[in-house]
DNA sequence: GCCGACCTGTAAGGCAGATGTAAGGTTCGC
DNA sequence: GCGAACCTTACATCTGCCTTACAGGTCGGC
Protein backbone atom coordinates (compact mmCIF):
# COMPACT_ATOMS: atom_id res chain seq x y z
CA UNK A 1 0.00 0.00 0.00
CA UNK A 2 1.88 3.07 -1.19
CA UNK A 3 0.32 6.49 -0.09
CA UNK A 4 1.36 9.98 -0.66
CA UNK A 5 1.87 12.35 2.05
CA UNK A 6 1.66 16.32 1.09
CA UNK A 7 1.89 18.24 4.45
CA UNK A 8 4.10 21.65 4.36
CA UNK A 9 5.15 21.11 8.49
CA UNK A 10 8.12 19.12 7.99
CA UNK A 11 7.82 17.63 11.55
CA UNK A 12 4.44 17.03 11.85
CA UNK A 13 5.04 15.37 8.27
CA UNK A 14 8.41 13.19 10.18
CA UNK A 15 6.37 11.77 12.50
CA UNK A 16 2.93 10.84 10.99
CA UNK A 17 4.76 8.97 7.93
CA UNK A 18 6.87 7.30 10.20
CA UNK A 19 3.88 5.95 11.99
CA UNK A 20 2.41 5.30 8.95
CA UNK A 21 5.33 3.04 7.76
CA UNK A 22 5.46 1.25 10.70
CA UNK A 23 1.77 0.67 10.59
CA UNK A 24 3.20 -1.19 6.75
CA UNK A 25 2.16 1.34 4.57
CA UNK A 26 4.71 2.79 1.93
CA UNK A 27 4.48 6.26 2.12
CA UNK A 28 6.28 8.80 0.36
CA UNK A 29 6.58 12.06 2.26
CA UNK A 30 6.87 15.72 0.28
CA UNK A 31 5.93 19.47 1.22
CA UNK A 32 4.85 21.51 -1.81
CA UNK A 33 1.73 21.12 -3.49
CA UNK A 34 3.70 21.43 -6.84
CA UNK A 35 6.21 18.35 -6.08
CA UNK A 36 2.72 16.50 -4.85
CA UNK A 37 1.43 16.90 -8.41
CA UNK A 38 4.88 16.09 -9.21
CA UNK A 39 4.98 12.68 -7.50
CA UNK A 40 1.15 12.01 -8.22
CA UNK A 41 1.42 11.71 -12.00
CA UNK A 42 5.11 9.95 -11.69
CA UNK A 43 3.31 6.96 -9.51
CA UNK A 44 0.49 4.86 -9.02
CA UNK A 45 -0.50 5.81 -5.62
CA UNK A 46 -3.16 4.01 -2.98
CA UNK A 47 -4.13 6.80 -1.27
CA UNK A 48 -3.01 10.30 -1.04
CA UNK A 49 -2.88 12.30 2.24
CA UNK A 50 -3.36 16.24 1.56
CA UNK A 51 -3.14 19.21 3.83
CA UNK A 52 -4.68 21.80 3.28
CA UNK A 53 -2.91 25.43 3.57
CA UNK A 54 0.43 24.59 1.51
CA UNK A 55 2.34 27.33 0.57
CA UNK A 56 2.87 27.38 -3.11
CA UNK A 57 -0.02 26.06 -4.27
CA UNK A 58 -3.46 26.04 -2.85
CA UNK A 59 -4.10 22.71 -1.67
CA UNK A 60 -7.86 22.38 -3.80
CA UNK A 61 -6.76 23.03 -6.69
CA UNK A 62 -4.15 19.96 -6.31
CA UNK A 63 -6.75 17.95 -5.61
CA UNK A 64 -8.79 18.82 -7.96
CA UNK A 65 -5.48 18.57 -11.03
CA UNK A 66 -4.54 15.32 -9.66
CA UNK A 67 -8.74 14.21 -9.71
CA UNK A 68 -8.68 15.40 -13.21
CA UNK A 69 -6.13 13.15 -14.05
CA UNK A 70 -6.38 9.84 -12.10
CA UNK A 71 -10.22 9.96 -10.86
CA UNK A 72 -9.96 6.63 -8.87
CA UNK A 73 -7.36 7.37 -6.09
CA UNK A 74 -9.03 8.20 -2.92
CA UNK A 75 -8.00 11.74 -1.47
CA UNK A 76 -7.83 12.39 2.43
CA UNK A 77 -7.41 16.31 3.34
CA UNK A 78 -6.40 17.27 6.69
CA UNK A 79 -8.00 20.95 7.85
CA UNK A 80 -7.79 22.98 10.62
CA UNK A 81 -11.04 23.00 12.57
CA UNK A 82 -12.07 26.02 11.73
CA UNK A 83 -11.88 26.34 8.31
CA UNK A 84 -15.05 24.19 7.68
CA UNK A 85 -15.38 25.82 4.09
CA UNK A 86 -12.41 24.68 3.01
CA UNK A 87 -13.64 21.04 4.14
CA UNK A 88 -16.67 21.77 2.12
CA UNK A 89 -14.93 22.56 -0.96
CA UNK A 90 -12.93 19.93 -0.85
CA UNK A 91 -15.33 17.55 -0.74
CA UNK A 92 -17.58 18.83 -3.58
CA UNK A 93 -13.74 18.86 -5.27
CA UNK A 94 -13.54 15.12 -4.98
CA UNK A 95 -12.34 14.50 -1.47
CA UNK A 96 -13.24 11.04 -0.12
CA UNK A 97 -12.39 11.67 3.37
CA UNK A 98 -11.25 14.45 6.02
CA UNK A 99 -9.64 14.34 9.46
CA UNK A 100 -9.30 17.68 11.25
CA UNK A 101 -6.20 18.76 12.78
CA UNK A 102 -4.81 17.62 15.41
CA UNK A 103 -5.59 14.62 15.14
CA UNK A 104 -4.24 11.32 16.35
CA UNK A 105 -2.23 8.94 13.84
CA UNK A 106 -4.51 6.22 14.91
CA UNK A 107 -7.46 8.32 13.63
CA UNK A 108 -5.62 9.26 10.34
CA UNK A 109 -4.54 4.89 9.66
CA UNK A 110 -8.11 3.87 10.44
CA UNK A 111 -9.49 6.27 7.80
CA UNK A 112 -7.11 5.91 5.42
CA UNK A 113 -7.81 1.66 5.69
CA UNK A 114 -11.46 2.66 5.63
CA UNK A 115 -10.84 4.79 2.46
CA UNK A 116 -9.36 2.19 0.92
CA UNK A 117 -11.77 -0.57 2.14
CA UNK A 118 -14.57 1.29 -0.10
CA UNK A 119 -15.42 -0.35 -3.43
CA UNK A 120 -12.64 -0.09 -6.04
CA UNK A 121 -10.60 0.56 -3.27
CA UNK A 122 -7.56 -1.11 -2.21
CA UNK A 123 -8.75 -2.99 0.68
CA UNK A 124 -11.12 -5.71 1.47
CA UNK A 125 -11.18 -7.83 -1.33
CA UNK A 126 -9.76 -11.45 -1.34
CA UNK A 127 -7.55 -12.43 -4.20
CA UNK A 128 -7.06 -15.58 -5.20
CA UNK A 129 -4.77 -17.46 -7.59
CA UNK A 130 -4.76 -21.29 -7.97
CA UNK A 131 -4.74 -22.71 -4.23
CA UNK A 132 -3.77 -18.99 -2.64
CA UNK A 133 -6.04 -17.15 -0.93
CA UNK A 134 -5.31 -13.30 -0.02
CA UNK A 135 -7.54 -11.59 2.36
CA UNK A 136 -6.56 -7.68 1.89
CA UNK A 137 -8.47 -6.60 4.50
CA UNK A 138 -6.86 -8.54 7.18
CA UNK A 139 -3.40 -9.03 5.41
CA UNK A 140 -3.94 -12.96 5.60
CA UNK A 141 -2.74 -15.69 2.78
CA UNK A 142 -3.96 -18.95 2.87
CA UNK A 143 -2.59 -21.74 1.01
CA UNK A 144 -5.17 -24.92 0.83
CA UNK A 145 -6.37 -24.81 4.13
CA UNK A 146 -3.15 -23.65 5.59
CA UNK A 147 -2.42 -20.26 6.95
CA UNK A 148 0.69 -18.90 4.95
CA UNK A 149 3.24 -17.00 7.48
CA UNK A 150 4.76 -13.87 5.41
CA UNK A 151 6.63 -10.71 5.88
CA UNK A 152 5.64 -7.66 5.15
CA UNK A 153 7.02 -7.08 2.37
CA UNK A 154 6.46 -10.80 0.94
CA UNK A 155 2.80 -10.13 1.46
CA UNK A 156 3.33 -6.90 -0.09
CA UNK A 157 4.88 -8.37 -3.13
CA UNK A 158 2.29 -11.20 -3.15
CA UNK A 159 -0.53 -8.48 -3.03
CA UNK A 160 1.14 -7.07 -6.16
CA UNK A 161 1.04 -10.05 -8.21
CA UNK A 162 -1.98 -11.17 -7.27
CA UNK A 163 -3.97 -8.24 -8.32
CA UNK A 164 -2.21 -8.38 -11.67
CA UNK A 165 -2.49 -11.97 -12.10
CA UNK A 166 -1.29 -12.97 -15.44
CA UNK A 167 0.16 -9.75 -16.18
CA UNK A 168 4.04 -9.26 -16.24
CA UNK A 169 5.45 -6.91 -13.78
CA UNK A 170 8.61 -5.47 -14.56
CA UNK A 171 11.52 -4.77 -11.62
CA UNK A 172 10.76 -1.22 -11.86
CA UNK A 173 6.96 -1.39 -11.55
CA UNK A 174 7.95 -3.51 -8.37
CA UNK A 175 9.50 -0.92 -7.22
CA UNK A 176 7.32 2.02 -7.26
CA UNK A 177 5.11 -0.39 -5.77
CA UNK A 178 6.88 -1.57 -3.01
CA UNK A 179 9.12 1.19 -2.23
CA UNK A 180 8.85 4.76 -1.65
CA UNK A 181 11.19 7.17 -3.78
CA UNK A 182 13.43 7.89 -0.27
CA UNK A 183 14.24 4.11 0.01
CA UNK A 184 15.64 3.12 -3.49
CA UNK A 185 16.53 -0.61 -3.33
CA UNK A 186 18.99 -2.35 -5.59
CA UNK A 187 17.69 -4.24 -8.09
CA UNK A 188 19.09 -7.31 -6.45
CA UNK A 189 16.57 -6.85 -3.28
CA UNK A 190 13.57 -7.59 -5.38
CA UNK A 191 15.15 -10.67 -6.27
CA UNK A 192 15.98 -11.63 -3.13
CA UNK A 193 12.29 -10.96 -2.10
CA UNK A 194 11.07 -12.88 -4.62
CA UNK A 195 13.13 -15.20 -3.80
CA UNK A 196 11.67 -15.61 -0.33
CA UNK A 197 8.31 -15.60 -1.80
CA UNK A 198 8.82 -18.29 -3.79
CA UNK A 199 10.49 -20.45 -1.09
CA UNK A 200 7.37 -20.65 0.82
CA UNK A 201 4.84 -20.77 -1.71
CA UNK A 202 6.74 -23.89 -2.66
CA UNK A 203 7.15 -24.54 0.88
CA UNK A 204 3.47 -25.30 1.29
CA UNK A 205 2.51 -26.46 -1.99
CA UNK A 206 0.89 -23.57 -3.91
CA UNK A 207 -0.66 -24.41 -7.09
CA UNK A 208 0.27 -21.10 -8.39
CA UNK A 209 4.03 -20.13 -9.40
CA UNK A 210 5.76 -16.91 -10.34
CA UNK A 211 7.30 -17.21 -13.12
CA UNK A 212 10.88 -15.40 -14.41
CA UNK A 213 11.26 -13.72 -17.92
CA UNK A 214 14.68 -12.97 -18.50
CA UNK A 215 15.52 -9.09 -19.17
CA UNK A 216 11.61 -8.25 -18.76
CA UNK A 217 10.13 -9.37 -15.25
CA UNK A 218 8.00 -11.42 -13.60
CA UNK A 219 4.63 -13.06 -13.86
CA UNK A 220 2.04 -14.82 -11.37
CA UNK A 221 0.87 -17.51 -13.67
CA UNK A 222 -2.69 -17.67 -14.42
CA UNK A 223 -4.28 -20.00 -13.50
CA UNK A 224 -7.36 -20.22 -15.79
CA UNK A 225 -4.79 -20.46 -19.01
CA UNK B 1 12.55 2.02 -27.53
CA UNK B 2 15.68 4.18 -28.35
CA UNK B 3 16.32 6.76 -26.21
CA UNK B 4 18.66 9.72 -26.28
CA UNK B 5 20.22 11.31 -22.97
CA UNK B 6 22.26 14.39 -23.29
CA UNK B 7 24.02 14.83 -19.70
CA UNK B 8 27.41 16.23 -19.38
CA UNK B 9 27.98 14.94 -16.07
CA UNK B 10 30.01 11.64 -17.64
CA UNK B 11 29.01 9.95 -13.75
CA UNK B 12 25.68 10.68 -13.66
CA UNK B 13 25.14 9.73 -17.49
CA UNK B 14 26.80 6.67 -17.10
CA UNK B 15 24.35 5.26 -13.78
CA UNK B 16 21.45 6.40 -15.12
CA UNK B 17 21.70 5.06 -18.88
CA UNK B 18 22.66 2.19 -17.03
CA UNK B 19 19.51 1.48 -15.35
CA UNK B 20 17.45 2.71 -18.50
CA UNK B 21 19.30 0.19 -20.16
CA UNK B 22 18.71 -2.45 -17.82
CA UNK B 23 14.90 -1.52 -18.12
CA UNK B 24 14.81 -2.35 -21.52
CA UNK B 25 15.06 1.07 -23.32
CA UNK B 26 18.19 1.34 -25.77
CA UNK B 27 19.81 4.59 -24.82
CA UNK B 28 22.22 6.88 -26.92
CA UNK B 29 24.36 8.82 -24.38
CA UNK B 30 26.05 12.13 -25.22
CA UNK B 31 27.54 14.98 -23.11
CA UNK B 32 27.43 17.89 -25.20
CA UNK B 33 24.28 19.84 -27.35
CA UNK B 34 26.42 19.56 -30.66
CA UNK B 35 26.22 15.97 -30.25
CA UNK B 36 22.88 16.01 -29.08
CA UNK B 37 21.90 17.66 -32.17
CA UNK B 38 24.38 15.59 -34.14
CA UNK B 39 22.42 12.28 -33.08
CA UNK B 40 19.22 13.46 -33.31
CA UNK B 41 19.62 14.07 -36.61
CA UNK B 42 20.76 10.95 -37.56
CA UNK B 43 18.89 8.95 -35.79
CA UNK B 44 14.67 8.44 -34.83
CA UNK B 45 14.55 8.52 -31.23
CA UNK B 46 11.09 7.42 -29.46
CA UNK B 47 12.50 10.44 -26.45
CA UNK B 48 15.11 12.61 -25.47
CA UNK B 49 15.81 13.34 -22.33
CA UNK B 50 18.04 16.84 -21.81
CA UNK B 51 19.80 17.89 -19.42
CA UNK B 52 19.47 22.03 -18.75
CA UNK B 53 22.86 23.58 -18.09
CA UNK B 54 25.52 22.13 -20.75
CA UNK B 55 28.55 23.46 -21.18
CA UNK B 56 28.53 24.35 -25.05
CA UNK B 57 24.83 25.27 -26.60
CA UNK B 58 22.48 26.79 -24.37
CA UNK B 59 19.69 23.70 -23.79
CA UNK B 60 16.97 25.01 -24.61
CA UNK B 61 18.54 25.86 -28.15
CA UNK B 62 19.29 22.16 -28.45
CA UNK B 63 15.13 21.65 -28.12
CA UNK B 64 13.95 24.52 -30.07
CA UNK B 65 16.15 22.80 -33.04
CA UNK B 66 15.57 19.80 -32.70
CA UNK B 67 11.50 19.98 -32.44
CA UNK B 68 11.75 22.23 -35.26
CA UNK B 69 13.01 19.17 -37.31
CA UNK B 70 11.45 16.75 -35.72
CA UNK B 71 8.18 18.27 -33.75
CA UNK B 72 6.60 14.89 -32.55
CA UNK B 73 9.80 13.43 -30.78
CA UNK B 74 9.06 13.99 -26.85
CA UNK B 75 11.02 15.95 -24.61
CA UNK B 76 12.07 14.94 -20.73
CA UNK B 77 13.93 17.74 -19.67
CA UNK B 78 15.86 17.55 -16.39
CA UNK B 79 16.62 20.47 -14.18
CA UNK B 80 18.08 22.29 -11.27
CA UNK B 81 15.08 22.54 -8.46
CA UNK B 82 15.95 26.64 -8.29
CA UNK B 83 15.75 26.93 -12.18
CA UNK B 84 12.44 27.31 -12.61
CA UNK B 85 12.13 29.97 -15.29
CA UNK B 86 14.28 27.60 -17.26
CA UNK B 87 11.88 24.92 -16.43
CA UNK B 88 9.04 27.25 -17.80
CA UNK B 89 10.97 28.11 -20.48
CA UNK B 90 11.33 24.18 -21.36
CA UNK B 91 8.05 24.12 -21.42
CA UNK B 92 7.00 26.71 -23.51
CA UNK B 93 9.54 25.88 -25.88
CA UNK B 94 7.91 22.32 -26.37
CA UNK B 95 9.26 19.95 -23.75
CA UNK B 96 6.60 17.48 -22.95
CA UNK B 97 7.69 17.27 -19.57
CA UNK B 98 10.55 17.67 -16.33
CA UNK B 99 12.04 16.22 -13.89
CA UNK B 100 13.76 18.03 -10.80
CA UNK B 101 17.59 16.97 -10.31
CA UNK B 102 18.09 15.69 -7.69
CA UNK B 103 16.08 12.86 -9.28
CA UNK B 104 15.60 8.45 -8.82
CA UNK B 105 16.07 6.93 -11.45
CA UNK B 106 12.50 5.30 -11.06
CA UNK B 107 11.17 8.55 -11.37
CA UNK B 108 12.62 9.24 -14.44
CA UNK B 109 12.02 5.58 -16.01
CA UNK B 110 8.18 6.55 -14.86
CA UNK B 111 7.94 9.89 -16.66
CA UNK B 112 9.82 8.22 -19.59
CA UNK B 113 6.75 5.56 -20.03
CA UNK B 114 4.19 8.40 -19.27
CA UNK B 115 5.48 10.34 -22.06
CA UNK B 116 5.77 7.22 -24.04
CA UNK B 117 2.41 6.56 -23.62
CA UNK B 118 0.37 9.80 -24.58
CA UNK B 119 -1.71 9.67 -27.85
CA UNK B 120 1.12 9.34 -30.73
CA UNK B 121 3.79 7.80 -28.54
CA UNK B 122 5.45 4.68 -28.71
CA UNK B 123 3.52 2.72 -25.79
CA UNK B 124 0.00 2.26 -25.15
CA UNK B 125 -1.02 0.83 -28.95
CA UNK B 126 -1.96 -2.76 -29.86
CA UNK B 127 -0.58 -3.97 -32.54
CA UNK B 128 -1.86 -6.33 -34.76
CA UNK B 129 -0.70 -8.16 -37.44
CA UNK B 130 -2.91 -11.65 -38.86
CA UNK B 131 -3.55 -13.60 -36.01
CA UNK B 132 -0.24 -11.48 -33.86
CA UNK B 133 -0.84 -9.43 -31.32
CA UNK B 134 1.59 -6.82 -29.57
CA UNK B 135 0.63 -4.93 -26.51
CA UNK B 136 3.07 -2.31 -26.00
CA UNK B 137 2.39 -1.27 -23.14
CA UNK B 138 2.62 -4.47 -21.30
CA UNK B 139 5.07 -6.02 -23.83
CA UNK B 140 3.32 -9.05 -24.38
CA UNK B 141 2.36 -11.01 -27.75
CA UNK B 142 -0.10 -13.07 -28.40
CA UNK B 143 -0.53 -15.63 -31.48
CA UNK B 144 -4.40 -16.28 -31.57
CA UNK B 145 -4.99 -17.00 -28.13
CA UNK B 146 -1.59 -18.45 -27.16
CA UNK B 147 0.97 -16.10 -25.23
CA UNK B 148 4.24 -15.92 -26.80
CA UNK B 149 7.18 -16.30 -24.70
CA UNK B 150 9.81 -13.74 -26.42
CA UNK B 151 13.25 -12.70 -25.32
CA UNK B 152 13.73 -8.43 -25.17
CA UNK B 153 15.30 -8.49 -29.01
CA UNK B 154 12.62 -10.72 -30.30
CA UNK B 155 10.28 -8.31 -28.91
CA UNK B 156 11.79 -5.29 -30.16
CA UNK B 157 12.46 -7.01 -33.53
CA UNK B 158 8.42 -7.75 -33.99
CA UNK B 159 7.45 -4.68 -32.17
CA UNK B 160 9.60 -2.67 -35.12
CA UNK B 161 8.19 -4.98 -38.20
CA UNK B 162 4.47 -4.36 -36.70
CA UNK B 163 5.06 -0.78 -36.55
CA UNK B 164 6.18 -0.55 -39.88
CA UNK B 165 3.84 -3.46 -40.78
CA UNK B 166 3.79 -3.78 -44.82
CA UNK B 167 6.96 -2.12 -45.36
CA UNK B 168 10.27 -2.68 -46.14
CA UNK B 169 12.85 -2.67 -43.60
CA UNK B 170 16.69 -3.05 -44.84
CA UNK B 171 19.10 -4.49 -42.62
CA UNK B 172 20.72 -1.12 -41.39
CA UNK B 173 17.45 0.44 -40.36
CA UNK B 174 16.90 -2.43 -38.28
CA UNK B 175 20.07 -1.86 -37.05
CA UNK B 176 19.46 1.44 -36.00
CA UNK B 177 16.35 0.45 -34.66
CA UNK B 178 17.35 -1.89 -31.94
CA UNK B 179 21.09 -1.39 -31.27
CA UNK B 180 22.79 2.05 -29.61
CA UNK B 181 25.54 3.46 -31.59
CA UNK B 182 28.11 1.92 -29.10
CA UNK B 183 27.39 -1.29 -29.44
CA UNK B 184 27.06 -2.29 -33.58
CA UNK B 185 26.89 -5.76 -34.53
CA UNK B 186 27.74 -7.93 -37.39
CA UNK B 187 24.86 -7.85 -40.14
CA UNK B 188 24.45 -11.58 -39.42
CA UNK B 189 23.13 -10.46 -36.02
CA UNK B 190 20.33 -8.96 -37.78
CA UNK B 191 19.87 -12.18 -39.79
CA UNK B 192 20.04 -14.82 -36.73
CA UNK B 193 17.59 -12.72 -34.88
CA UNK B 194 14.71 -12.48 -37.59
CA UNK B 195 16.03 -16.81 -37.51
CA UNK B 196 14.72 -16.60 -34.48
CA UNK B 197 11.76 -14.79 -34.45
CA UNK B 198 10.36 -16.20 -37.27
CA UNK B 199 10.71 -19.66 -36.10
CA UNK B 200 8.82 -19.24 -32.62
CA UNK B 201 6.02 -17.69 -34.93
CA UNK B 202 6.00 -20.58 -36.75
CA UNK B 203 6.02 -22.85 -33.86
CA UNK B 204 2.90 -21.16 -32.95
CA UNK B 205 1.33 -21.09 -36.33
CA UNK B 206 1.11 -17.31 -36.65
CA UNK B 207 -0.73 -15.91 -39.83
CA UNK B 208 1.87 -13.49 -40.21
CA UNK B 209 4.79 -13.60 -41.34
CA UNK B 210 8.13 -11.86 -42.39
CA UNK B 211 9.29 -12.30 -45.89
CA UNK B 212 12.81 -11.76 -47.11
CA UNK B 213 13.56 -8.92 -50.58
CA UNK B 214 17.54 -10.46 -51.18
CA UNK B 215 19.79 -7.10 -51.19
CA UNK B 216 17.23 -5.42 -49.95
CA UNK B 217 15.74 -6.15 -46.39
CA UNK B 218 12.54 -7.63 -44.98
CA UNK B 219 9.09 -6.75 -44.88
CA UNK B 220 6.02 -8.28 -42.28
CA UNK B 221 3.05 -9.33 -44.57
CA UNK B 222 0.10 -7.34 -44.13
CA UNK B 223 -3.14 -9.37 -44.09
CA UNK B 224 -5.15 -7.10 -46.00
CA UNK B 225 -3.27 -7.66 -49.26
C1' DG C 1 17.25 -1.71 29.10
C1' DC C 2 19.32 -5.84 27.33
C1' DC C 3 19.12 -9.89 24.58
C1' DG C 4 17.49 -12.71 20.99
C1' DA C 5 14.56 -13.61 16.96
C1' DC C 6 13.11 -12.08 12.83
C1' DC C 7 13.01 -9.07 8.84
C1' DT C 8 15.31 -7.15 5.02
C1' DG C 9 18.73 -5.21 2.21
C1' DT C 10 23.63 -5.89 0.37
C1' DA C 11 27.28 -8.50 -1.55
C1' DA C 12 29.35 -12.33 -4.00
C1' DG C 13 29.49 -16.50 -6.60
C1' DG C 14 27.43 -19.62 -9.76
C1' DC C 15 24.26 -21.02 -13.30
C1' DA C 16 21.42 -20.54 -17.43
C1' DG C 17 19.21 -18.36 -20.99
C1' DA C 18 19.89 -14.84 -24.34
C1' DT C 19 22.59 -13.01 -27.92
C1' DG C 20 26.35 -12.19 -30.90
C1' DT C 21 30.01 -14.56 -33.82
C1' DA C 22 31.63 -17.83 -36.90
C1' DA C 23 31.29 -21.41 -40.28
C1' DG C 24 29.09 -23.94 -43.43
C1' DG C 25 24.87 -24.89 -46.40
C1' DT C 26 21.23 -23.11 -49.34
C1' DT C 27 18.82 -20.24 -52.52
C1' DC C 28 18.32 -16.75 -55.74
C1' DG C 29 19.63 -13.74 -59.43
C1' DC C 30 22.39 -13.10 -63.17
C1' DG D 1 26.94 -22.40 -63.00
C1' DC D 2 28.81 -18.78 -60.27
C1' DG D 3 28.71 -15.55 -56.67
C1' DA D 4 26.39 -12.99 -53.34
C1' DA D 5 23.08 -12.76 -49.97
C1' DC D 6 20.76 -15.14 -46.75
C1' DC D 7 19.60 -19.21 -43.75
C1' DT D 8 20.87 -22.38 -40.34
C1' DT D 9 23.40 -24.53 -36.80
C1' DA D 10 26.87 -24.66 -33.36
C1' DC D 11 29.49 -22.35 -30.15
C1' DA D 12 31.24 -18.83 -26.91
C1' DT D 13 30.39 -15.10 -24.25
C1' DC D 14 27.89 -12.27 -21.49
C1' DT D 15 24.26 -10.49 -19.04
C1' DG D 16 20.71 -11.26 -15.79
C1' DC D 17 18.82 -14.02 -12.33
C1' DC D 18 19.18 -17.29 -8.48
C1' DT D 19 21.07 -18.50 -4.33
C1' DT D 20 23.48 -18.24 -0.12
C1' DA D 21 25.72 -15.84 3.47
C1' DC D 22 26.08 -11.85 6.16
C1' DA D 23 25.08 -7.59 8.61
C1' DG D 24 22.23 -3.76 10.26
C1' DG D 25 17.87 -2.80 12.05
C1' DT D 26 13.55 -3.58 14.48
C1' DC D 27 10.53 -5.57 17.61
C1' DG D 28 9.19 -8.11 21.57
C1' DG D 29 10.16 -10.62 25.89
C1' DC D 30 12.36 -10.78 30.03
Amino acid sequence: MRLLYVEDNERLAQNTSASLKSNGFTVDCVHTGEDALHAAQSFDYDAIILDLGLPDVEGISVLKSVKDAKPDVPFIICTARDALEDRIAGLDAGSDDYVVKPFHVSELIARVRAVLRRPGGALGVMLMAGNITLNTAERTVMVGDKPARLSRRELDLLDLFMRRKGRILSKDVIENALYGFDEPPTPNAIEVATHRLRKKLQDLNATAAIHTLRGIGYFLEDDDT
